[in-house]
RNA sequence: GGAGAGGUGGCAGAGCUGGUUGAAUGUACCUGACUCGAAAUCAGGCAUACGGUAACCCCGUAUCGGGGGUUCGAAUCCCCCCCUCUCCGCCA
């Protein structure tokens, strides 16, 4: 959500600045909105002004054993023109803020104006690509090739964009997300968190995935009494629910900056990519994901960001993948971003990068529409910045690691790092199962 | 799932036979006085959002779990929903 007042002292440069995502501003529109609710709600104020103050006195009156008809007769006038605007107001109020939610942010002044994926600039690469001298596989082959990937069996247990995992795979899979989460809660200061995986429409509303995009979510309706419906939302992301634990709140100067590592599944309907990444786990209805996510004072959210990307990229560096950072053009980041780093790994077997992680800065976008505060130095309440970025994406990570890893025997090696958490085994060999 | 109790300001806790209550009182916190300093004591301050405004002064509106209703007026009355607690049942 954007700062309305934004929107009232300049609207024109904002609509400036949203130009350079592709979204266009219907900045006649909020201009007739604003008029008619500056009307209505001036007038209806000002009609709940006069019948409180007359409320108040023949409360007077009556205590004192006064006559009050004429009194009453007075707030009576009052009473229809109140009771029409009391119904209009808050539906103008509704009209402004459905205006309002699906309005993205505004990028920050640093990001690249662009269209489209192609404009986005890489930052730096790192990292060496290994040569192979034998014919790369891709993932798909790797893990069908040592008996853990089962593509067959997730079909017939969910459909399509599911993936079954066994074996060494299935404890790789669990190694790497157990090996990110420690990094960040010992070595990062991150603190460890275990989060619901099914949220409620307004923790959904808080980051941004509604009312805009209903479509990529599973939804979970639940009956309640009375004929009633709530609905719950499988988690696209645990951004959602970790940055919601400050919505409505107005938490102390000194417990910034917050810091929290969660290591969910993350569910997406992916309404909007019939046919792409058909092949493999590069895109699922269901992946895990390591997410950092934090909290901050306004005057270090980019300073935060800058550092949030390092500790993605450590991951990278400890597991010995190369990759490369982006910063991603104005038409191509999301929806509540002022600015993100895209980090995408090297997959040999299509001979590209990839993304496996996204960091960015929403400044006050979300806490905006959470009402997320911080109590400021003069003890006034003000908005916090909020900040996440994958550290990484599980599946994807995975991937990487088949791809980069094979042998020429179709085996895998274990990088070091993970060794540990697969008690001690360096090698993934066909077994059969 | 059954039975009962309850949701009020940072916390505790009145009010709930409708009326000068955004809300007593206590406590926490902040400021000042006293003190060498502290404690104690005394005085004062201390919610949030939105609107009128450019404005952290000022004025107004809304908010006592959420929504709706009755009324000139609702924290207080009525209806629906949500949540919490206790006991029983069930259960990973």
């Amino acid at each position: 959500m954007l700062d309305i007042q934004a929107l009232r002292n300049d609207i024109d440069g904002v609509a400036a600045r949203l130009a350079a995502r592709g979204f266009t501003l219907e900045t006649a529109r909020f201009q007739e909105l604003e008029a008619q609710r500056k009307v209505i709600q001036t007038r209806t104020q000002e009609l709940q002004a006069k019948r409180n103050a007359s409320a108040k006195q023949i409360g007077m009156a009556k205590a004192k054993g006064l006559d009050t008809t004429d009194i009453m007769a007075e707030v009576a006038q009052v009473g229809d023109e109140l009771k029409q605007l009391e119904a209009k107001l808050p539906l103008v109020l509704q009209e402004m803020d459905a205006f309002l939610s699906v309005i993205p942010n505004t990028p920050h002044s640093s990001v690249p104006v662009g269209l489209s994926e192609a404009d986005n600039v890489e930052m730096r690469r790192v990292g060496v690509v290994s040569t192979f001298d034998f014919e790369v596989k891709d993932h798909v082959s790797l893990g069908e090739g040592i008996g853990g990937l089962d593509f067959d069996t997730a079909i017939k247990l969910s459909g399509a964009r599911f993936s079954l995992l066994k074996g060494g795979l299935a404890r790789l899979h669990r190694a790497l997300a157990q090996f990110m989460v420690d990094t960040h809660a010992d070595q990062h200061g991150y603190t460890e968190t275990y989060v619901p995986y099914l949220v409620n429409a307004a923790s959904m509303r808080g980051t941004g995935q509604l009312p805009k995009f209903e479509e990529d979510l599973f939804r979970v309706p639940r009956q309640m009494g009375e004929g009633g419906v709530q609905n719950f939302y499988l988690i696209p992301t645990a951004e959602v629910p970790v940055t919601n634990m400050v919505r409505d709140e107005i938490v102390p100067l000194e417990s910034l900056p917050m810091k929290f590592v969660a290591h969910t599944p993350c569910f997406r309907s992916e309404a909007g990519s019939a046919g792409r990444d058909t092949r493999g786990m590069i895109r699922q209805h269901q992946f895990d994901k390591v997410e950092l996510v934090q909290m901050v004072h306004p005057d270090e959210s980019y300073a935060a960001l800058e550092g949030l990307l390092g500790h993605a990229e450590v991951i990278l560096q400890k597991l010995n993948l190369p990759y490369r950072v982006m910063k991603l053009c104005s038409g191509d980041m999301g929806f509540s971003a002022a600015l993100t780093y895209d980090i995408e790994v090297w997959l040999p077997a299509q001979n590209t990068y990839r993304e496996i992680s996204s960091c960015s800065n929403f400044e006050a976008f979300q806490a905006r529409r959470m009402q997320a505060r911080f109590r400021n130095a003069n003890g006034k309440p003000e908005l916090l910045h909020t900040l996440n970025g994958s550290a990484l994406a599980v599946g994807r990570t995975l991937v990487a690691v088949l791809e980069n890893y094979q042998q020429a025997d179709g085996s895998i090696v274990i990088p070091d790092v993970l060794r540990p958490y697969m008690g001690g085994l360096e090698k993934l060999i066909k077994v059969v199962a």
